[in-house]
DNA sequence: TTTGTTGTTTGTCTTGGACAAAAGTAATTC
DNA sequence: GAATTACTTTTGTCCAAGACAAACAACAAA
């Protein structure tokens, strides 16, 4: 198994792969004796495919909820186990509607017959990029842009999400989906006329974070009833985000934070922004990417600046917001 | 000036804000004697808001070609002649199409009446995003999409480039082209019908590359010739990448690499995912984020698996290489 | 003009220590 | 039982100073 000649990543690789930092490798090795790379001839480390496998999973579990000290001195068949659980973490929610809506629903290559969500997700299994385009847009022409994004689209997200936790779904299907997706809201977005209505809502996130997806699906909403929108599309310098506020005379920031960013930044990022913006200037955050005691946390702060921020932890949420500015605005 | 309630920053934001990593930070404090930052209670690095303007103004310039250990040590003066300069990088090409394209075109506000390069240009300065789609669609339709993604998008990146380098375009409003450019790609490329030549081309970019732009050109292109090609987004791991490719049988994968990126990480990254990918899979790598010795590097290589990288310095290249290729699976 | 050799520049990696914010735990009160 | 408070552990990030290899500039030789 450990062959001499498997491939072997330094450090940057392993931080690109796994998505956690050098400084955390570091110091996991140091602390829990694990992970235990081999080193090159400079003393430089080196993993071996099958820790840099074991290092995914376990980020995967953190991003669900679980502790790393935990996790890296637990052994294989426990993370395996625990990988094998499904997120709980939305009751009464729709939690088997992916084991309800199963692959078998072809009808020849690239040619599905059902509809909904269970057949955009098979044909994102198969790698049916046609039918994946197919599927989308008719669930989206059936369900109206509305319902299509306040109810499928989380849906799907949260299905794709958890797909990626039980190693479902790889990274790249969901990548895929994501792209496909992002076409899809797009098109929707050029189909509709350009809003008008104040406030005006500069879209953006923060340097980072990568994930597009929130702020477009926040952007067809609002465009759909008539909001004024400005996209900056993602990861924008908090300086720049402020600049773009004067510059378009924003009366929103709506920033989105998935929930692979880590939530430890969330807070003193929001926070600095905050302390850069006017403060007649609103300023919105929302995405997975806020964890439980976020509110909480925001609400013990006591420096000046803190407050004048809007947790909106649904887009029914961003939407009333929305529609009170706008009434307040008038 | 100097203020004591000046707005600080930490090590992290720094980064963050200049794209410069932490290490380097520390390391060029150490060797120059710049940035010089102050000290929280707790030894932490505190950057004020002047050295932090002033490494953005260093990145600038290192993006264009200067060596940091010159520039950290000039003065001030010296570094804003520098960005002054013209970027004199491509001759021949259209190095003053800004300044004969003044901003004076507007009719009243939204209205542009003149057209072109210039047009957009001066939108974009004046954040009328009205006028920035209407003026990138008119040129789209009078160029048609070949001639518009082959010469006018590439003019277009470059100004654009240029005009942040030398500090006259701001992050957000690059942003803000970012974004435009990129719906109007993406509405043209949904309006074509999908390719289904071969070769099968993935797009995607590496980890740590979030410019899209290049590879929707290409896709663009590529669609329109009627090559199938399958885009993953942006920042995909490369054993993400090597799955893809077996998942949807294509036989090139094609990166992009914008200026921005750090140009000595890009050939132990190709090398790495050549090394990942079956040998009959082809690799082709673009954009200006490889420098000029790049081809002469990659042939002193002579680790396997070096061969069969090819390098498209230009979408005409990259245009001529699937043309070849699909000449040669026919 | 191209090719090889030398010295300098530059980013990244190393170790081991430190600390503050977050999260968990326990005791207390409503 | 639910919510506060106080205490303890966990955990990510930062620091210092050193090291080294790849990239680059400059010069020599074919």
């Amino acid at each position: 198994m450990s062959d001499s000649n498997q491939a072997r990543a330094n450090i940057a690789a392993v931080e690109r792969e796994t998505g956690l930092g050098k400084d955390t490798l570091r110091v996991w090795e140091r602390r829990y004796g694990f992970p235990r790379p081999e080193r090159d001839e400079n003393g430089d480390r080196l993993y071996p495919a099958d820790q840099i496998a074991r290092l995914r999973l376990i980020k995967r579990l953190m991003d669900r909820g679980h502790r790393p000290g935990r996790l890296v001195v637990a052994d294989e068949a426990s993370l395996l186990l625990l990988a094998a659980e499904r997120g709980e973490s939305a009751p009464g929610d729709t939690p088997a509607a992916l084991s309800a809506a199963p692959a078998r629903t072809l009808d020849g290559p690239g040619g599905v017959v059902s509809r909904g969500v269970g057949a955009i997700f098979s044909c994102l299994r198969l790698h049916d990029v046609p039918g994946l385009k197919r599927a989308l847009s008719q669930c989206l022409a059936q369900e109206g842009l509305q319902t299509f994004v306040l109810d499928t689209v989380p849906k799907l997200n949260a299905l794709v999400g958890e797909g990626w936790e039980s190693g479902q779904i790889e990274v790249f299907e969901e990548h895929l989906y994501t792209e496909q997706m992002q076409i899809l809201l797009r098109q929707a977005i050029a189909g509709l006329p350009s809003g008008s209505r104040r406030p005006t809502v500069l879209l953006t996130t923060v340097p980072e974070e990568q994930h597009m997806l929130g702020i477009l699906m926040l952007e067809a909403l609002l465009t759909l009833h008539g909001i004024h929108c400005v996209s900056l599309g993602t990861q924008t310098p908090l300086t720049e985000i402020a600049a773009a506020v004067e510059a378009h005379h924003a009366d929103v920031v709506a920033l989105s934070f998935s929930a692979a960013f880590a939530s430890r930044q969330v807070l003193p990022l929001v926070d600095q922004l905050r302390g850069r913006l006017p403060l007649q200037v609103a300023l919105w955050v929302g995405g997975g990417g806020l964890d439980k005691g976020f509110e909480k946390r925001l609400h013990k702060r006591v420096e000046p600046g803190s407050q004048g921020i809007t947790v909106c932890r649904s887009l029914h949420d961003a939407l009333a917001q929305a529609e009170a500015a706008s009434v307040a605005l008038s």
